[in-house]
Parts: C-alpha cells; structure tokens; sequence
DNA sequence: AAATAGAGTTTACATTAGTAAACGATTATT
DNA sequence: AATAATCGTTTACTAATGTAAACTCTATTT
C-alpha cells in the first residue's frame, strides 16, 4: 500500500503535468492544459495525452464530475522525487555517494534552517556510518578492486 | 575547454559502456564486450552499438592501435554525474533542494570521513546561505506562492 | 592461397517519448 | 432544435533508446 508505484517511469514531459496535479491536489485538465500552454507553450493535445499516459499507468488517479474529470495524483511528489533522485546512484560506485552529495550541496543555495537539518541529520547518520562503503560494482566498471590493498 | 560535452545526454545503456571506460581509462571494445556481456548479458553487438554510438556524439575518444581501437572517455565520469544529478533539481521546488538532500543522505550509507566532509561543506556554505530559498517554479506548478502570507 | 576470426560499420526493428491533429460524445448556446 | 464549444479518446508521426544481426575489411591460421 505504500509502493504503490515507486517504479513507474515518469518521462520529463510527463513530469511537467504532475507537477502541475501536485501543487494543485485536484485539476481538470483544463487547469493543467492553460498552465502548460503558458509555461512549455505545449498545444493542447499535447497536454491531454500526457494525462491519459499518466492515467494509464496509474500515476493519476480520475474522479467523474459531471462530464468531466477531476484529477489526482496517485503518487506522491516526495516519493516520484526520491525515486528520481535514487537513479543517480545506481550509475555510480557506492564509494563515491558522499561526493556526489558534497558536489549537489555544493551546486545549490541553501537556507539556513536547510544547513541545520542537513546538520543534524548528518549527526545521526553517524550512529549509522561506517568505516568504508563497500564498492558494489561490477568487476571492470569501476576500480575501487584497485585501490583496496595498501598505499 | 570545460565544458565540452556537459549537455550530451547519456542513456542508460550507453552509461554501462561509459563505466567501463571511466574505470579502466583505456580499453579496447573487446574488454567492454565481454564486461558487459557479463554484468548486462549484452550480445556484443550490442556494446558495439552503444559504443559506436557513444564516439559519435563525441562522449568518446578513439586511437587507432593497429587495426583496432583504443577508446577513452572525452568527459569526465565527475562532470557527467552532476550534469546527471542536476536533472533531478530542474524537477522540483528550489525551496525542496534540501528537503531533497535530506532524503538522499537518510537513503545512503555514508562513511565516516564522508559525513565529516559533509559537515565541513555545510559549514562553509553558511556564508552563502539564504534565509529562505527562491521559488522558481511557473505559476500553478507549485504551491509556494500560497504559503508566503502568514500562516 | 584459402579459410577463419576479430573489429568496426550498416542495417534492422520494436518500444518509449515528444508532440499534436482528428474524432466522437456531450453539454451549452443561439 | 440546430450549432458550437468542451473534454476525453484514437490515431499519427518523428526521434530516441534498447537490442542485435548482417556485412565488410583486415589479419591470422591452416
């Protein structure tokens, strides 16, 4: 009930119309169809075959009103982030999850209170750290084998 | 000089191929064959596409060596993964930056020099931080502008 | 010299993704 | 009632991706 459909591939243009369900809670596609005519300049044909993709593979979610449809999403922003965000580390060594983390904090404007919860966080996560992440590539993709023994 | 190839899209196949490279620096096709071919089940035609492919839209170099190839990378595995991370922040809410980050710190197991590393970075960011991030989202994909009066 | 193997190039073909027009059913207008 | 405006569905078409066979040299083995 939770993994309802973490792995449902959400395309870029895809994307631009969940946003548009997420920031809204419920849409006709009328709202999604002027907001994406505005921002991608997108027909709207364009609009509507992207919500009947999306309905079709259950990222949204249709409600009958009238003659028209309201709809919602089906999953949630945080969860299709996350999601997202996880395919990067599945293109690179364990070992260098902390780098990559270093080179995206660095890329951003943070705020404050931001810092102080990546701050605690961080100072949890050392109940959790360990000595040294375990590489989990495949032999000749990557060539942390090589830098295993001494110097 | 730096920028070579920042913007050129990688896919996931072709990013198995790119591995290979990275890892070894300087490989014939014969080694990413049969790399792949055991950690993708790839016929070798395959990888031959793909590597065909890759040298096309420049992301590899090659130097004839004899009668065959020698093929490297022309970008870098670091410069490719944050081109690739950065995919993620054009999705959502600038103000979730962090919220985003969060989630990728509590999802990975980290070290304890990558903690340490972290906290430093954040610590220096402290000088750059703002005290509330900019919403950059088009009107009516996203929410903010409804949370900025108060309460 | 003829046959075989290896390496890159061409061709192939199905699926996914981007973009959109055309169609059909309904409701709202005239 | 007849017509026009809506909204979802079907169909369309190109480009990108995944996956791979076939082809063409060239070098090696017999």
């Amino acid at each position: 009930m939770s993994t309802i459909a973490v792995d449902l591939h959400i395309t870029d243009a895809e994307w631009e119309v969940m946003r548009v369900v997420w920031a809204n809670t419920q849409v006709t596609s009328k709202e999604v169809i002027s907001t994406l005519e505005e921002k991608m300049d997108w027909k709207q044909a364009t609009t509507k075959t992207l919500l009947g993709r999306l309905v079709e593979k259950g990222a949204l979610n249709t409600e009958q009103e009238g003659r028209k449809y309201i709809y919602s999403a089906n999953i949630e922003e945080k969860e299709a982030v996350r999601s997202f965000s996880n395919d990067i580390f599945d293109r690179i060594c364990r070992k260098n999850v902390g780098n990559v983390i270093e080179s995206i904090i660095k890329d951003h404007t943070l705020s404050f209170d931001d810092i102080q919860r990546l701050e605690e966080i961080l100072e949890m996560k050392k109940a959790f750290a360990v000595e040294e992440v375990d590489c989990q590539c495949a032999e000749g993709q990557c060539d942390c084998h090589l830098h295993h023994h001494g110097e």
